[in-house]
DNA sequence: TTTTGTGAGTAAGTGTTACTTACCACTTTG
DNA sequence: CAAAGTGGTAAGTAACACTTACTCACAAAA
């Protein structure tokens, strides 16, 4: 008998919790069922009473951490007034979450992807509403003449995205530290305006 | 016993050709070395005597395709005079490149990076050379007047290669086509004029 | 009060996987 | 001619993700 979704009981959050934290020291591939369960003091099927399979079980988790960054991101936004400033903010609070939470960037940025599957799950809307909040920034910047006309809004916010998730790669796969405000200064710089002289 | 590397014997040529082929159609983890010895009408014993592990093999077919990649950049690089002009053509290309060859686009921006041992592989040494002549073009220019003397020229870099990753990202997962022409001049036209108004 | 159904959890598998060990046949070299 | 190395095979093995079949508790219905 499968699960169905309208409780959530102990042994749930329990294995979520455990996944958490071993998400802490090990990467996706080298954790295995048996630890999960092992470290939830549950047994390994219970695993499969709740989840569909142990990815199903990663983007669920992903799904909780991602809501309170969103929530975060979204007031923030709301309260600066221009365009640009929001796009700033956007640079900023991205790079500072990124910071902020190794582990969570780390599955967003290099475990999820490549997996097709991951583009259905709940984590992946979030990250298309997110993206799409962009994309109206943009848009309207550029109605409001705060943004260059000619410049195309999809390109502005491939350029910003890759920007913030490349300025974050280093840093999470070597462990590096990362100076959030001179990193996000200098990515408005050259995005607003221009490395030519 | 082990191989030394010193022969390139036919069982170890049709392993690669094998594993390459797979990778046209499924990702990593869904290929086996069942598939991958049978392919090559060898035994998967063969495939350990060459290969460290599946990742090993893995790197050393990702080798192969980058070595190529990068002689046509650095060619086409030195044809051009201004530095603005030189990483123009390092968007585009590496734009054309991605979108020439999905399969090792796909390894290199989704496969490889989530291992911390690809960062010790001959193929990543390869990637920061790479990098490396980005980052020098990057300086010169800043020199000759080129570039703003406040710009950063590590995060240039960040940006300039953000961007192009992140453009071919979407191509790659859902497999849509990508205009690399508009592509590429939209990124060097934000990254080098800026796109406030 | 008995029956029936169901959610929470367990115990013991199973097939598949990456990888290992031991061996063979053949060639080179000292 | 023996020793060492090369190219390759065959038959394993431990660990893994996932499944099946089963309890137990408890609550609503008959």
């Amino acid at each position: 008998m499968k699960h169905k979704g309208k409780t959530n009981p102990p042994g749930r959050v329990k294995i979520m919790e455990s996944f958490s934290s071993l998400m802490a020291q090990n990467d996706f591939h080298s954790i295995t069922t048996a630890q999960i369960a092992g470290n939830a003091k549950v047994t390994e099927g219970l695993i499969y009473k709740y989840f569909k399979d142990k990815k199903d079980l990663l983007y669920q988790v992903l799904n909780d951490h991602f809501s309170e960054f969103q929530k975060k991101i979204e007031k923030r936004i709301s309260l600066e007034k221009t365009c640009i400033k929001k796009l700033e903010i956007i640079i900023f609070s991205s790079l500072e979450s990124y910071a902020d939470n190794r582990i969570f960037s780390r599955i967003l940025l290099l475990e999820v992807r490549n997996s097709l599957d991951f583009f259905d799950s709940g984590a992946y809307k979030m990250i298309q509403k997110y993206s799409r909040t962009i994309l109206e920034i943009i848009e309207k910047g550029i109605k409001k003449g705060e943004i260059k006309s000619d410049v195309d809004p999809f390109i502005l916010r491939k350029v910003i995205l890759g920007a913030i998730e490349h300025a974050c790669l280093g840093e999470i796969i070597f462990g590096r530290k990362l100076d959030i405000d001179s990193v996000s200064e200098g990515i408005a710089n050259i995005v607003f305006n221009g490395a030519k002289s």
